[in-house]
DNA sequence: CATGAGCGT
């Protein structure tokens, strides 16, 4: 095995870590178990934000191990940590095999807990009590190594008593197969809507046309001020709360994305920036192609760093400019400029 | 009631 290769054996992913955890912190903690070679917190290129996640690399396999048997949500700034074994291979990961659903959680029940009940059924690759500042959301995620695993668990712990509540655990659905699933087989329905029917027919009426089919429940025709028929309606369906509700949260996810869309596509990343340009020469440079909501030439100890960006209002703005400006020369150097990564 | 997030030098 190569030196690197040897090393990357030993690498831990280390998730849900709050912003400000820094590198010194990490290796402080992990450094107690054995000899820690690096640490890498994963930041935004350009704003350097925490983006959650770290590796922390072992210069030995074992020390690795006894940190993920040991360490495994400590809590770190108040927040519980979750490791797992760096795997850069995304798909299993990706394709939910192995991966377990759990609701209907005590609220008393926090990451060990839920780890400690699932562990016997098989090897678990990563575990979560879904949390907010309240505490556990009543609803987790159990991801082992094997689908077997998996199923022994749903067969063993579904519908059993835990604590205070009867879990309910299955295997996982990712949210966009299970909106599909709940669309493909609409709940059932009570109530109909009926038109041109004429204006002869009243409620005895449609109600004996009916009942043929079934107990009714109530019956009604519509009728205008005079108390006169109006001989139609509309046809539809009652929705059943959960779907008003699944079809709401579908339309405000699909705004949230075009949101995040627009105000990406409106984000420049300018580099190769001569040192002499700074936020206000930037600015002025791009003000015609629209209004800018935000200029950042990024700095270190007062110098630019040669990169930055701007934030158009409008991604047609940010085309515009890109058309423009890319490979223009400012000070003496020609602008690079790509659109906004993520973040 | 509930179906994450997420992998680098």
């Amino acid at each position: 095995m190569s030196v690197e290769a040897k090393y990357r054996a030993a690498s831990l992913y280390v998730g849900d870590l709050h912003e400000d955890v820094t590198e010194d912190v990490l290796f402080r903690k992990f450094n107690t178990v054995g000899p820690v070679l690096s640490i890498r917190i994963c930041r935004d290129l350009v704003s350097r934000r925490s983006l959650g996640y770290a590796y922390v690399n072992f210069l030995q396999l074992d020390d690795a191990q006894k940190a993920l048997d040991t360490m495994n949500f400590d809590l770190i700034q108040g927040k519980s940590i979750r490791l797992m074994w760096s795997q850069r291979d995304a798909y299993l990961r990706k394709s939910g095999i192995g991966n377990v659903f759990i609701k209907n959680l005590d609220k008393s029940i926090d990451n060990k807990t839920l780890y400690e009940h699932f562990s016997p059924f098989g090897k678990i690759l990563s575990s979560k009590v879904m949390s907010d500042e309240e505490g556990s959301k009543g609803y987790g995620f159990v991801h082992y190594q094997d689908q077997s695993a998996a199923d022994r668990a749903i067969e063993e712990m579904n519908g059993k008593l835990l604590r205070d509540c009867t879990v309910f655990v299955a295997r996982f659905k990712s949210r966009k197969d299970r909106e599909a699933e709940l669309r493909s087989k609409p709940s059932e329905f009570t109530n109909v809507y009926i038109k041109n029917f004429g204006d002869d027919m009243d409620d005895e009426g449609l109600k004996e046309v009916f009942s043929k089919y079934g107990q009714t429940l109530s019956v009604k025709v519509m009728k205008d001020a005079n108390g006169k028929s109006k001989g139609f309606g509309f046809v539809s369906r009652a929705q059943k709360k959960v779907e008003r509700q699944a079809e709401l949260k579908e339309m405000f996810e699909q705004m949230k994305k075009e949101r995040i869309r627009a105000r990406h596509a409106a984000k420049l990343y300018i580099k190769n920036l001569d040192e002499t340009i700074d936020d206000e020469t930037l600015r002025k440079e791009f003000s015609s192609f629209g209004s800018i909501c935000r200029v950042k030439v990024m700095q270190e100890a007062g110098q630019s760093k040669g990169f930055g960006l701007i934030c158009f209002f409008s991604p047609e703005a940010a085309a515009k400019a890109m058309a423009e400006m890319n490979g223009r020369v400012l000070g003496s150097k020609p602008l690079n400029i790509a659109l906004g990564q993520k973040h």
